[in-house]
RNA sequence: GCUGGUGUGGCGAAAUGGCAGACGCACAAGACUCAAAAUCUUGCGAGGGCAACUUCAUGUGGGUUCGACUCCCACCACCAGCACCA
């Protein structure tokens, strides 16, 4: 009989799980089932560290407990391990990406079970692996078939350092997401996946979803919606129109210009002989900004005239067009109506240039300032003049489109999947272009497009896969005759876009997975990850699926019905943990000294699971005398023999209700550290029971059992160990979770306060349940407020059930 | 700038509009001990009082309410997302 926990113990047990079978996933259980997925990591050649046991770990914790209260819960564990990482470290190293990763899997793999989670390793997956990408490669073609996929010309965001092109997402800021360097604009073709066809639906879909509102918002904020209206200048000379996009088509009567962007189609068109030369210097000037000096709004306008003029579409005034970098070219329609007497921007710019503002809103007082940002009543513009903004907005864009020069529309910021990377480490894009044929999808049988081993992996903007001879030429499958493959690899952000379903079926190589299983266990109950991926994998993910979807591939709406973010576990020193800072701290150092049970529940009483917070060991030793004190009451139940005595102690029954009520509604909304309190109370109330001279033994062991399941999720080799001393059938994950009954959660009598103006002037006891009405009579008849209450009326008395009366006298 | 979130003891943190600070850490005192460690007990927001007790306290200032950490308004600080998005 062993009590004791030790690191032994994890060893031990570890082993039995693995022997045993014990977390073997059963896909034809007939328990309801319970989809649990923490997002995978990429395999790091470091050692695990501290976030990897707070993602991990707790969730594991409440996987327990699920499983334990009769689901079928899948929590699959795997590998996201294509990526530049690796490429980096074989650049620097001379190791191939591929052996360093292997390398690094196994380590992690080895450490992750030293977590002693659930998982089930035959459902591991590694995105590297051919049996997986060559499902990524055919995601590619169904999107391509469905007209999801295309490839086109576009300017782009290039890293210099990484040498590689960048999504928006991963470029945001103006800098890289990895590296930090300063993002170049480039001219490339590349594949894009069109997300924005899902706008609409991204967000319209997330209102169902158990999310933080906090992921929704971001999402929402970076699809950006927006509705307004397009509206047609026509161009004097030729036989072109500038369509602007406006949410203020009300100010249509202000409109003093007309800008474009500079990379807009129509700038080489319209502009003078006489403007040329200005016109092409403030192109040239505005490739060579990079994104942060483009975007920043502290920045003086610039802008150049290009001798052209545009016609209004109502006045038919001629408006001047002018090119300025203040206009975006891939958001609306890239040229804008200039209204300076409405909008900051247009009045800068205005008022630099020596440009006309013409007011046409003002506020009620007709008194507003300019620029006057608004709503109000229209002036100056003549058929409208004192309409609202608002009515405005709605009879202009009628009669626009009455004249065949304008309509309501919807713009997004959200921009198409840039999937194209020039790098070696990827998934091959199965395309192959044929001189003849032109783009030619690989054909499925072929999948997958193998990533050669022997590439000189050396970055030089192209892709290294360009200079191998063995992968680049092929033949074209429509016509048999010599062609050349696509040379760019898939973004990782693909791979990890459809993972969720893969992990159901991991090894099947008839198809990406049988729709029988995805339909039976999708979608994801519970998703578990960091929220820096709100505006990137949520949304990609979430996209793949809808488009599955629309394929007839899957089922259902969306892949993860509920989302919990875990927070940053910080340095020491409250900055995020880094090994240029320092301030790293490895897992194993603890583990190896207290054992992973104790490490584990420190990570869930130390800190809120959706808060994080800057790392600190103080209190770790007290968690491992905690352990000792939850030996102590083992042992002493161990050593209590059975007797006759079986009078039921009152405070130990609603003491043992009370703890399975709390921590099992704890644990459901991760809150661990308050659960891990309610367990402390507990033992502190079961080594009080054990003080006393009699001791009942049916129900002392009904309380210690549940005693041990409510901690084995947060300590499962100790409570394993501590269950099979007690002589009990393993494993207690086996075992069905405690129930609680409501009415044994309260005592029969309770203490209230009796307050006089809010004030607490009294307690008393009373029997729990009692009626207001009778709560009233007897604090009036308490003596401490008799006393309190001569000479004063009674105006009011409030009772609340078991809870207090308050009694307003003046 | 816009949009959110957060703000509670020395520290980590708790509180369906109903006893603020649960549960811990640290600290202090006591018991046990030759002593220490371990363990156990007690105290622990601030001020005043020998005490019973009392006043003030959840970023600041208002408000709603019998009653506000909690709801409303304004402001401050920090964090996050977006940012010349028409």
């Amino acid at each position: 009989m062993n009590f004791k926990y030790d690191i032994s113990i994890d060893e031990k047990w570890r082993k039995y799980w693995e022997d045993n079978k014990t977390y073997k996933f059963d896909k034809d259980s007939k328990k309801p089932k319970y989809y649990l997925l923490e997002m995978f990591s990429y395999p790091s050649a470091s050692k695990l560290h501290l976030g990897h046991w707070w993602n991990y770990s707790l969730p594991d914790s409440f996987g327990r407990m699920k499983r334990m209260q009769g689901y079928n819960v899948f929590q699959p564990m795997g590998f996201d391990a294509f990526g530049l990482p690796a490429e980096n470290y074989a650049i620097k190293t001379g190791i191939h990406p591929k052996d360093s990763t292997a390398k690094n899997i196994e380590t992690m793999e080895e450490q992750l079970k030293k977590l002693g989670a659930t998982y089930d390793w035959d459902y591991e997956i590694k995105t590297n692996e051919e049996e997986y990408y060559k499902w990524t490669q055919w995601i590619f073609l169904q999107l391509y078939k469905n007209g999801l996929a295309y490839r086109k010309d576009a300017p782009v965001n290039y890293c210099p350092k990484c040498q590689t092109v960048l999504a928006n997402e991963q470029a945001s800021g103006g800098e890289c997401e990895r590296c930090h360097s300063k993002v170049e604009h480039k001219h490339l073709t590349q594949w894009f996946f069109k997300i924005t066809e899902y706008a609409d639906q991204l967000i319209e879909g997330l209102k169902n979803l158990d999310w933080p509102e906090k992921t929704k918002r971001i999402q929402t904020n970076w699809i950006g919606k927006n509705t307004g209206s397009m509206v047609d200048f026509a161009l004097e000379e030729f036989d072109q129109k500038i369509t602007v996009f406006t949410t203020r088509v009300d100010t249509l009567m202000g409109v003093t210009y007309v800008v474009l962007a500079p990379e807009n189609k129509l700038v080489d068109l319209i502009t003078t002989k006489e403007q040329k030369q200005e016109v092409e210097k403030y192109k040239e000037y505005v490739t060579h900004l990079s994104e942060i000096d483009r975007t920043s709004t502290v920045k003086e306008k610039t802008g150049a005239f290009t001798g052209a003029y545009a016609i209004h579409p109502i006045t038919k005034q001629k408006v001047p067009v002018w090119i300025s970098d203040y206009v975006i070219e891939s958001y609306g329609t890239g040229a804008v109506m200039a209204v300076p007497a409405h909008d900051e921007r247009d009045f800068d710019f205005a008022k630099k240039f020596n440009l006309e503002i013409k007011q046409v809103i003002t506020n009620k007082e007709k008194n507003a300032t300019l620029p006057y940002v608004e709503e109000g009543y229209l002036i100056n513009s003549g058929l409208y003049d004192n309409l609202t903004t608002k009515e405005a907005k709605e009879k202009i864009v009628e009669d626009l489109q009455k004249l065949n020069l304008g309509k309501k529309t919807t713009t997004y910021r959200l921009r198409d999947w840039l999937i194209s990377r020039q790098r070696y480490w990827g998934a091959p894009i199965p395309i192959i272009y044929c001189k003849h044929c032109g783009i030619v999808p690989v054909d499925e049988k072929d999948l997958p497009v193998k990533l050669p081993y022997n590439v000189d992996f050396k970055p030089n903007g192209k892709s290294p896969l360009a200079y191998c001879d063995e992968f680049l030429h092929t033949t074209c499958p429509k016509c048999g005759r010599p062609a050349i493959r696509e040379t760019d690899t898939l973004d990782t952000f693909v791979c990890s876009s459809w993972y969720y379903l893969r992990y159901l079926d991991p090894h099947n190589d008839k198809m990406p997975w049988d729709k029988k299983i995805t339909d039976k266990f999708m979608n994801v109950d519970k998703y578990v990850g960091g929220v820096e991926h709100a505006a990137m994998h949520l949304l990609y993910a979430r996209f793949i699926y809808k488009a599955l979807r629309d394929m007839g591939y899957v089922s259902y709406d969306e892949p993860f019905q509920s989302l919990v973010h875990q927070g940053t576990i910080l340095g020491s020193d409250g900055q995020k943990m880094s090994k240029s800072l320092g301030n790293t701290v490895t897992a194993d150092d603890y583990v190896n000294k207290y054992g992973s049970d104790v490490f584990r529940l420190y990570l869930a009483f130390g800190f809120s699971y959706t808060e994080g917070g800057p790392w600190s060991d103080d209190g770790i030793v007290a968690i491992s005398k905690f352990f000792q004190k939850i030996q102590r009451v083992f042992e002493n139940f161990a050593n209590l023999k059975p007797s006759d005595y079986n009078k039921i102690d009152e405070e130990l029954t609603i003491s043992m209700h009370k703890t399975i009520k709390a921590v099992t509604t704890d644990i459901e909304k991760f809150q661990f550290n308050t659960a891990v309190a309610r367990l402390m109370e507990y033992t502190t109330a079961l080594q009080k029971y054990q003080t006393k001279s009699e001791r009942n033994y049916a129900q002392e062991k009904e309380a210690i059992l549940n005693y041990a399941k409510l901690l084995s999720p947060f300590a499962p080799h100790y409570m394993e160990e501590v269950w099979e001393s007690l002589g009990e059938q393993n494993s207690i994950f086996n075992q069905s979770w405690p129930l609680y009954d409501e009415n044994k959660t309260v005592s029969k009598n309770i203490e209230i306060v009796i307050q006089i103006n809010g004030a607490i002037k009294s307690r008393i006891i009373i029997p729990c349940g009692l009626e207001t009405s009778e709560m009233e009579k007897i604090a009036l008849s308490d003596e401490k407020v008799k006393n309190l209450l001569i000479g004063k009326n009674i105006k009011k008395i409030i009772a609340i059930k078991d809870k207090l009366v308050n009694i307003v006298a003046i």
